[in-house]
RNA sequence: GCGGCCAUAGUCUAGCCUGGUUAGGAUCGUAGCCUUCCAAGCUACUGAGCCGGGUUCAAAUCCCGGUGGCCGCACCA
């Protein structure tokens, strides 16, 4: 198998040349690094992730929403990205080198009091232990600091912000929620839509983007709720692949499979409720394709942990171009974004409970639809001497069934347009191909990871059969034509499987 | 952002050092012929020197700047 390096470029190659994605965009003026297209099959699978997404969600009571994508400053000030969402940088004033600044004063002083300082502190601190550019030994500059975010105006002179993430435009809403949800708590949302980030370098192709598709799920939950979660009763033996911070700490890198309750009992999770968040998003993982072979659930270190977060753990899946990818955080938000607005916006975010004003918490999965998009792109190319295909489980694949004269002669052609026809029409995302050979039609649609083709050949006009191959093992079989709507329904969505039929 | 290397059809690539004809090949694609199930063959065709500037009679080729990619550093809520 080839290397790391030459196998993100058989992936990123076969992905441009097939049409999932191009970039960076726009590609026609040089391109923005960060930013990429989606082609047809990208966005025909793309589609389909966000589909096994909101069923999962929906199937776990969570409401959609969709919030506007651009926000005042003010809402920034309040949930903390203004500020932490900031770089501390400091360059070098003769060759131009960027350091942040943060932590080079921490190599130096090796003094964890050190943390928190203002920019001018840093500047001051800097002179103090004599820091220079460790590239040309000059003098470094003030310490400035890079947002993350796209700043914006609205109007003429409003200072506004491309949201970083969608978790706090769903908070912004808490009081609503309310009223939609009888004052009853837990109450459960989720938020897909485009976020920014304004990466300083982002490389890795898909995988770090400065645009990209959000899902957020958000449960407000008040605390007895956290400990008391009947839903935790059903998922309580089921074993997901683990490895807690304890486990990590010790040097070990080694997943095991444990059940829920007994990790709770282990102390891998405080609370049941924040637990089964972890398994959901393990499930919805599940459903974009991935297995406990090429998945695992990280929980973050101390000093990992982002501003908000009580305990994070993530869904780490398993590319052969980059190795571990971080693709999903669960994390236990408490009450610091609800408490937050709440004083800025001097608007209630509280419920009442034994009359006492309460701030409720969040718990929140999040994560970015490309990263496991270019996953399963990643773990489903195969390839042998002779062909090479994607593995796409058939309710994810792009394109569900091709449709094949075995040749392009008038006789079979009208047939096959016809089952075309139908199969188009009963809403699968169906291809019709002619051109060159059988065997060279089957490779394209192998490439692209069309589950199943029809082939109708002269055995079709006399008993009205046709061929369904399937992809993976290149087998096929004989289907009544009065059948193969259904039958290719079926095998779509995986509720037959292909070799149940090879007899 | 910094440094090193790099940029030619959809994809892979030759030519660049030593400037000079219609920029060559492979593959993919398209149309047709042939072909009764796994990239066969034949014919024809489409399609390219990242962008901008400079040097020169002449630039894919030399120089500068930008953009993008890879690697290292830094960054990645």
């Amino acid at each position: 198998m080839a290397s790391e390096r030459d196998f993100n470029e058989v992936i990123s190659g076969l992905a441009k040349k097939r049409g999932f994605y191009w970039g960076p965009s726009p590609e026609i003026y040089g391109g923005s690094s960060g930013f990429y297209d989606l082609g047809p099959l990208g966005k025909l699978l793309k589609n389909r992730l966000e589909s096994v997404i909101r069923s999962s969600f929906v199937r776990s009571n969570f409401w959609e929403v969709e919030c506007p994508t651009v926000s005042p400053e003010i809402v920034w000030k309040a949930s903390g990205h203004l500020d932490g969402f900031m770089d501390p940088l400091t360059q070098c004033t003769k060759c131009d080198q960027v350091y942040r600044a943060d932590n080079l004063i921490e190599e130096h002083s090796n003094d964890a009091s050190l943390k928190g300082l203002s920019l001018d502190e840093m500047t001051k601190k800097i002179e103090e232990l004599g820091i220079r550019c460790s590239a040309c030994k000059s003098e470094l500059g003030p310490v400035q600091q890079h947002n993350l975010m796209l700043k914006t105006k609205l109007g003429l002179d409003q200072d506004a912000y491309m949201r970083p993430e969608t978790a706090t435009t769903t908070y912004l809403l808490f009081k609503r929620f309310l009223t939609f949800f009888r004052d009853k708590l837990p109450a459960s949302v989720f938020q897909i839509g485009k976020a920014y980030r304004n990466e300083i370098s982002p490389r890795q192709g898909m995988l770090r983007l400065r645009e990209f598709t959000q899902v957020e799920g958000q449960i407000f939950i008040l605390e007895e709720d956290e400990m008391n979660w009947p839903q935790f009763e059903d998922i309580k033996d089921v074993e997901l692949p683990l490895l807690a911070y304890q486990v990590q700490e010790k040097g070990n890198e080694k997943v095991s499979m444990v059940k829920m309750s007994e990790a709770v009992k282990k102390g891998y999770f405080q609370k049941p409720a924040y637990a089964w968040c972890v398994w959901l998003a393990y499930e919805i993982f599940r459903g974009m394709g991935f297995t406990n072979e090429n998945m695992r659930l990280r929980q973050h270190l101390l000093n990992e942990r982002a501003h908000y977060a009580a305990d994070a753990w993530d869904v780490e899946i398993q590319t052969r171009s980059f190795g571990w990818v971080e693709c999903c955080g669960i994390h236990d938000r408490g009450n610091y974004d609800l408490t937050r607005h709440q004083e800025f916006s001097k608007e209630r975010m509280s419920v009442k409970v034994n009359k006492q004003p309460v701030v409720p918490n969040v718990l929140e999965i999040a994560f970015g639809v490309e990263r496991p998009l270019f996953c399963l792109l990643d773990n489903s190319y195969a390839e042998d001497e002779e062909r090479n295909w994607l593995k796409f489980p058939p309710p994810l694949a792009p394109v569900q069934v091709a449709i094949f004269p075995l040749m392009g002669k008038p006789e079979l052609l009208t047939p096959a347009q016809e089952i075309f026809n139908a199969v188009l029409d009963s809403g699968l995302v169906t291809q019709f191909d002619r051109g060159g050979s059988i065997g060279r039609r089957y490779r394209r649609q192998d490439e692209v990871g069309t589950p199943f083709c029809v082939t109708v050949d002269y055995d079709s006009l006399e008993d009205s059969t046709v061929t369904v191959r399937d992809r993976d093992s290149m087998e096929q079989v004989r289907i009544k034509r009065e059948e193969l709507v259904e039958t290719l329904h079926k095998l779509v969505k995986g509720t037959i499987l292909f070799a149940s039929l090879a007899k």
